[in-house]
DNA sequence: CGTATAAAAATTGTATACTTTCTTGGTGCA
DNA sequence: TGCACCAAGAAAGTATACAATTTTTATACG
């Protein structure tokens, strides 16, 4: 069982949510993000609640909303479990996925923020020449890669969808990962330089090769 | 405020959810969906909670797993709030499901159990016969043609989030709604027609010009 | 030695009491 | 008369106590 990370981790939250049903919320969150919590494992409210230094009340509060969001789900009707993301549902993500980036894209053409654009590009490069892939940067790359058009696109609703499928699906790739860092980076890239480049049919092409690249990597080692 | 109807409809339940959460959550869900809950309106826990007949615990659950859905919001960090679908998230979200449900159709082509085309083809002439237009009864109708082929596309992370995204603009079609009645059947007919005829072309061309159909309809009654 | 059963422990479900925070209305002063 | 401040009330946030249910364990019997 995790130690005190966590607890302190939750503490370290107390500017954040106010209130201890939505710092519980991050926390939980986080630790299922952050693998601590892994998939299929099934929560004990009462450990858990005392983990974090809470009553099970604003800790069961945080796990009803869970439950909306689809991280955590009912066991036989009585315990929570972790959302444990098969390979089956990963690679469905990925085809609606597929569907509504590339869409998104096309609408975002020409509205997205130079700047914004520039601090993609330049974080992908960086990460491209460190040695180390450390993680946590990775991600919050490709967040914001992925974001960048999302949330440019004009449309909240789709923008609001695909950013939920890039939870589950990043729900299954943390198990995974490692060695698709490289191949990431390139992809990116190729996305980023299309944007700039302005060629819509390029940058359409780039995001559906990234995304199916994805769902490739994950059949060769699991399926 | 609404009277008895609503707590005796939650007694009513007894059997389904077996536990208080589950049941507020249902009848709470219901009250929305019913619109006697309206879109924007406060919930105050206590009031709500002593209609439905149970202590604030469980309704507060109910009312953190609606949220997650979607269906009710926070208000001004304190009080929970009906969720407000507007024209434009209206629109937003239509154009969505044109997108996924015209996929989720062509997917769908050859894997359409005949039998559910049937009924819902026998579903929509007897509704187009009867004058008097009770809603309850087309709004089934409608769920039944949906879900035709939403559940037959092979992808049900694409059949969720239609789903999701079709309770939403119903939220918003209950307010409006009545004189689309007509299209609605003559729209319906001519998708599940496409089907049975097994012209894939013919069958996206129906779905799509059925959903623009419902913008156009939005924003005329409302832009 | 295995299985069935009952008692005990653990865990979730619910109510309620208490605390904190926000809202509202009234009073006093400028 | 208008504004500010304070008090009282209402509503949300939290903890805890208790009830209902499930799981585990221990013991007795075949």
């Amino acid at each position: 069982m995790p130690d005190l990370q966590d607890r302190q981790a939750m503490e370290g939250l107390s500017a954040s949510g106010e209130n201890l049903s939505n710092r519980a919320y991050t926390a939980v969150s986080d630790m299922i993000h952050k693998r601590r919590l892994r998939g299929g494992e099934v929560i004990v409210e009462g450990r858990l609640a005392e983990l974090l230094g809470v009553s099970r009340t604003p800790l069961r509060e945080a796990l009803q909303r869970l439950e909306g969001e689809g991280l955590v789900t009912k066991h036989a009707n009585r315990s929570f479990m972790v959302r444990q993301v098969d390979l089956s549902e990963y690679l469905q993500s990925l085809k609606v996925r597929e569907i509504l980036e590339a869409e998104a894209l096309a609408n975002a053409f020409g509205r997205i923020d130079e700047q914004e654009l520039r601090i993609a590009q330049k974080e992908v490069k960086e990460l491209a020449r460190l040695p180390n892939t450390h993680t946590d940067d990775h991600w919050r790359s490709d967040d914001r890669i992925h974001e960048l058009f999302a949330r440019a696109c004009g449309n909240p609703v789709m923008a609001r969808i695909i950013k939920d499928l890039r939870v589950t699906t990043r729900l299954f790739e943390i198990a995974l990962l490692a060695e698709r860092v490289e191949a990431d980076h390139v992809e990116h890239k190729a996305i980023l330089d299309a944007i700039q480049e302005g060629d819509a049919r390029k940058a359409r092409r780039a995001i559906q090769s990234h995304i199916r690249s994805l769902s490739r990597h994950a059949v060769k080692n699991l399926g």
